[in-house]
DNA sequence: CGGTTACGTTAATGATGACTAACATCGGCC
DNA sequence: GGCCGATGTTAGTCATCATTAACGTAACCG
């Protein structure tokens, strides 16, 4: 039945599962077999795929972290100065959350559950991806202090991240160009203030 | 030992410990013995004072979102043009953000895990608040379509709420004023935008 | 064909965890 | 002093769940 998967196709289709079950129910709500059943097998299929469930959740913030912060070294390496350079990292964190709003919520939940040889890893990343915000927002007001620019990105990450709350009040575009403004102000008022 | 407590103030020390607990790991993530051991007693002796897993964080999640709608109403009501409403709303969803992380953390989480009753109520209460906001804005900005205010407002919600990201980052204070700037930035941003 | 590899299946197994039962303690209060 | 309600305790009980075992099957490769 199974149609010859190219191979590693199983593995993201249950990643992507998973996915949207921890971001519904968290790590602990969402059993094996739960996972399992959502890609059609029954439960200790997945050992097939990967060594158990911590290892999963691993492999998924992994992955998750790793795309984020490719994107934004991309964004930054990009020509054009720190303006357009800005706008490149606020499209990148904006297109992720719209597209992947399930991942996006995993990955700032779920952290604590991932065991500690990859958790490292995964923190290192995520601060790596804090410092390329920090470091434009730095190059464009060098005279307001790293805290206050890092208190001020997530703050930023906190507004952009809060699609999956207001899922299909309006259609992607103009959401889209709705958190891009409302990004871009409160960027600036957080360096004009003071 | 127990310094004869203050008939339910054992109540509320469980939920404040469960408060954080909750917040830290997940509903499924700790276990009543967990609860207990945090407030110095042992397991079981949470049935004492609620009547299930479950009812505690009913009561929990009520008690946070009746709060909060009771504050925003005081808010509303109070002496003041639109602005000044602005002004008082934002105070007290950053007052209650920089105060209790660990139930703004839970609030956004763990509606899922309540049972069905409370749940209805709970959402209730939600969604009142969130309406208040949409009622001030709309005064102040009657040519803004009103989905357009509510993704504004959850927007708002989550630059607010990134607090517990940015823990320690700025004292008090200035986290205060610094949140109050981006937010009222964000939105007047949201609605300029065309 | 014979064997190996990739993937699944259904039964254990062993922990953990929510909740209940049976049994204290102790501070009022008559 | 003796009853009682509030509050704990420890030892079950019964589910749920992650993980493992033992056992197919089918494609592919020699």
């Amino acid at each position: 039945m199974t149609t010859t998967r190219s191979r590693g196709s199983r593995r993201l289709e249950i990643l992507g599962a998973a996915a949207n079950l921890f971001a519904a129910r968290g790590f602990h709500g969402v059993s094996i077999e739960d996972i399992g059943g959502a890609v059609g097998v029954s439960g200790p299929a997945l050992y097939r795929h990967f060594s158990g469930k911590e290892a999963l959740l691993a492999e998924m913030l992994l992955g998750i972290s790793s795309r984020l912060r490719e994107s934004a070294a991309a964004a930054v390496t990009s020509p054009g100065g720190p303006e357009e350079t800005l706008d490149a990292l606020l499209n990148v964190q904006i297109t992720f959350a719209l597209e992947q709003p399930a991942l996006i919520t995993v990955h700032d939940r779920e952290l604590g559950n991932v065991p500690e040889p990859e958790r490292r890893q995964i923190r290192r990343l995520q601060r790596l991806y804090v410092e390329e915000w920090v470091t434009v927002l730095a190059e464009l007001h060098p005279s307001c202090p790293p805290p206050r620019l890092r208190a001020a990105t997530h703050a930023v990450f906190g507004l952009l991240n809060s699609t999956p709350h207001s899922a299909g009040e309006l259609p992607a575009r103009a959401m889209r160009l709705l958190l891009h403004a409302m990004a871009r102000a409160a960027i600036a008022a957080s360096v004009n203030a003071h």
